[in-house]
DNA sequence: TCCTATTACGTCGTCCGTAAGTATT
DNA sequence: AATACTTACGGACGACGTAATAGGA
């Protein structure tokens, strides 16, 4: 048995049993892919797939258990060449972090700020997308970090902790109305046109249940990725925005009024996100102690080791 | 990156840095594990041993921290052959129990004969030793499942289990003057001369810390690992003996008397233990269940797979 | 008929074993 | 001087790529 023959395994498992694009997935020919896993079937005795004459249709139920004990050797086996490279230059190497727009554009800078000037050598990569690319990302290896409100907690193959709390901020242009209001309420929030995230980005969900509790229909005129629209139509007088609090900075948004929703929306908790299993780099676990303080590398460390979901045979 | 220099690596290690002995135990030739472990170096541009010229003097830190992974590596690997070997025959194989003179005298016997009706397939073998050779043979995956009352709660890279509760018995000639006392004390125990187990055996711990918190010199006149042995010079009159319950038959050793001194020394627990992270084949998992019918699979599989000790680069 | 896996075959790499060399105790 | 690791070299096996073949959709 050979790593490379688990490996060339998994690949065709997540090609979706097609051995050739496995094999163009991993840069070598498709004979030679199929002849290691029919080796590796001869070698354990045992068939994994199954096959209709010469497709691949299904896993057998051995084959999903070895699949499943594939994944572990090759988790460890990265781990293995991980501990080498932190050995061989403690302080380089690629450092991936997937995350959504807002954090992206107001949270990480100043620890990407403070991260690159202690470790010059790390090259930081920054991939946005939704959540869910946020964990796709993670899962496949693609990248080290995850960080995003949703999605995070529940994702099968991850860790997650808690980095942050947040709340959502009511803004509108100066001396709107709204912004005189006393106790601001979800009805009169809801009489006015709002614009706010698109579903599944920086609370949104919090917001929706908030309002369905209420049994309450919000007036959206606009839903976006980004803060920064928001914040434009806003100006624009198209409605007043709910945005997270660490996207408002009265000194930049002048003309724009901030008042506090906590209390009609909750609190939402940012989530930071790790493969299972994987441990992480000395710099990974730099990086996230600069975002949450609280999340030393000691915690981050067993954090990553911890609960593997046990398999049975 | 290949398992066979990973397996190379932890055999130099455990062989005392010492590549000629690696080799051997390896029925490999020694150059070829030196060539090995200078690829894995290499390939890691990391140094793994310390060196004064052409000895191996020490592992570096790298070199500590790389053993550790390695070592998980190759758990892992060896989990998927065995997930392989689940599959390939359901029922076949080899169980390894590495157990104490104690139990496999009067414990095992049952569990055996009802396994092997079970499992004929299965080639089971039972490697007698005192407890800190129990936990040897599992740390170093010769045995599979580990029966003592002593030594495995605490040693490292096993998991434990309770497996029963037991407490000591006196034995005495019948006619015995002690058989005929009401209360008995450790005080009037110390003045008969005693046989009982060698230390590290048994529950000899309990006995001695009974007498020892008592401040009671006790007249220790013969030790031995076996209870037929005991039993046997109890016999002969040399001395009264101390002995664990399971290993009284009172139609088997007619001639002699047990009465409960529980009270005296309290409770044992033997226990189980497996190598922390080895998958158990399920029909070990069969064998833990007719030993302790609370040990479900369900929970010896899990138990295999919890807190593995993290460890830092 | 197209797509995909297997079989066949030649080449290159690499692993291993033997033998000689060199450094350390 | 003995022991122990490294270097050198030759042989054999194995992995991989190309080309041809067979089996399904």
């Amino acid at each position: 048995m050979k790593i490379q023959q688990l490996r060339f395994l998994i690949e065709v498992v997540d090609s979706g049993l097609n051995v050739t694009l496995a094999a163009e997935r991993l840069f070598t020919s498709q004979p030679g892919v199929s002849k290691q896993i029919r080796l590796l079937e001869e070698e354990a005795g045992v068939t994994i797939f199954e096959r209709s004459g010469k497709r691949f249709t299904g896993l057998t139920a051995a084959g999903e258990a070895m699949t499943r004990a594939a994944r572990r050797v090759l988790l460890e086996a990265e781990n293995f060449k991980r501990v080498a490279d932190e050995f061989r230059d403690e302080s380089a190497g690629t450092l991936t972090v997937a995350t959504t727009h807002t954090q992206a554009r107001y949270v990480l800078p100043r620890v990407v700020a403070e991260f690159t000037r202690r470790y010059p050598q790390v090259r930081l990569a920054i991939r946005e997308g939704d959540p869910h690319r946020v964990v796709e990302n993670l899962q496949r290896g693609e990248a080290d970090i995850g960080i995003a409100t949703e999605a995070l907690a529940s994702a099968p193959g991850l860790v997650s902790l808690p980095a942050y709390s947040w709340h959502h901020l009511l803004i509108a242009p100066a001396g709107h109305p709204l912004l005189a209001q006393d106790a601001l309420t979800l009805q009169t929030l809801a009489s006015h046109p709002l614009i706010t995230y698109d579903p599944a980005f920086s609370g949104r969900s919090r917001i929706d249940e908030a309002f369905r509790r209420a049994d309450i229909e919000p007036n959206l005129v606009l839903t976006a990725v980004d803060s920064d629209v928001i914040k434009t139509y806003v100006s624009l007088g198209l409605g007043v925005g709910i945005i997270a609090s660490m996207a408002f900075d009265s000194q930049r948004d002048s003309g724009l009024v901030a008042i506090d929703v906590g209390h009609l929306f909750g609190a939402n908790i940012t989530r930071l996100a790790l493969r299972r299993g994987a441990l992480p780099r000395r710099f990974a676990m730099a990086f996230v102690e600069l975002l949450a303080p609280q999340l030393t590398p000691e915690l981050v460390s067993a954090a990553s080791r911890e609960g593997g979901q046990s398999y049975d045979i």
